[in-house]
DNA sequence: CGAAGTGATGGGACTTGGTCTCATCAACCG
DNA sequence: CGGTTGATGAGACCAAGTCCCATCACTTCG
């Protein structure tokens, strides 16, 4: 733990690298081998060679281990939302939002999606923190869209709803692949109709 | 603690009664007084005459003493969205059960409603189960709605809509009065407004 | 009327998440 | 060559949450 090791070029590298991607492997792996109450946080550092200290420096807490990097796909939403022509109407910018977050859904990213998906289904801490991870996502979107004028109400159901179509987006691109962008829209163009449909029933 | 106490009725009883409500008086007072994270469940305990064993077998863990009982609205929301005549449309549902959690809006409730609020705003782990609570009762009724027949996704869009107006609705309330029914169906009227005007702009 | 439950509580051991502080040591820099 | 930096290790420490067993007023039943 913590030798010196020769990097590809030879020179010496003091830790081994990617120590945070090693613990999300780890910590996944364990997850769903023996179920996320019965690993310990200790036991995933020592899987990835390294201790719990090390854990919690990259880590707020445990749960964060299968959230990481999810600020990123705010800022992504947030910034398009600020980019999109003054005119356009507040679900354009959503849209603008959802399909802006595409370029971080890799294959890579794809591969352990469903892994993830399954530990986080099974667990009631970690199902609350993805639930707060999407009301994040809400009130990112909320303020971004208060910032272009949008009436407070407004911005908000526009937010919510693209919520709904970036979860239901989410699932979709687990299942069959695909570009995000392009599911993202499907799916807020779905949205959408439903809403229509819903207005016109009594 | 545990003591033999003289009932009004004068027969004994033999533990103060209440311990529950006891028990979140005690969390809300401290919480208040010392924030959140500074108030150990054992002070809690101790403040209402009791042990950290008793205050777990009541609650959960220590964030549900701020969240005791919104099983009954979900309860009450999903009967409500049952018992609504067959021919009404899912909005119309959704207005039902908002309507008919009313009855737990008691002006007791709200005499710590906003000391509960603010303690809630303070926290990110208290956000946190605030956002799963909401969650919870979107997801309880959508499976209401889908029970109508309600197509799955017009289901999830009204209960998300109804939500949001639930959740405004309670912010009036707690700051205005009154009753929750009324205010409930306002929210939700403005919410649809502000969806239909959505639709409109582009 | 006495004995056998019952149920809410007390008490304490134990595990683990999370914090904090200090030590380590290769790389880097002047 | 000596001082600094930065990711790590080590271990003490606290509080949340689990478990198990004891207690004892009240209840029920023979």
């Amino acid at each position: 733990m913590g030798l010196s090791l020769v990097t590809y070029d030879g020179r010496m590298a003091r830790w081994e690298p990617d120590a945070r991607e090693r613990l999300v492997r780890a910590a996944l792996d364990l997850f769903s081998e023996q179920g996320y109450e019965n690993t310990a946080v200790a036991q995933i550092a020592e899987r990835a060679g390294l201790t719990k200290s090390t854990f919690f420096r990259h880590f707020r807490d445990k749960r964060e281990v299968l959230f990481g990097g999810q600020e990123v796909l705010a800022e992504l939403m947030v910034g398009a939302i600020a980019d999109t022509p003054a005119g356009a109407g507040p679900l354009v910018a959503v849209e603008a939002a959802l399909v802006a977050t595409a370029k971080t859904f890799t294959d890579e990213r794809r591969a352990h999606g469903p892994q993830r998906l399954a530990v986080i289904e099974g667990n009631d801490e970690l199902r609350e923190r993805a639930a707060l991870k999407m009301v994040g996502f809400a009130i990112a979107m909320t303020d971004a869209l208060k910032r272009r004028g949008v009436p407070e109400l407004e911005a908000a159901v526009a937010a919510e709803l693209g919520v709904l179509a970036f979860d239901r987006g989410y699932g979709h691109w687990l299942e069959a692949g695909g570009d995000f962008g392009e599911i993202a829209r499907r799916t807020l163009r779905d949205v959408r109709e439903a809403v229509a449909s819903l207005q016109r029933a009594e």
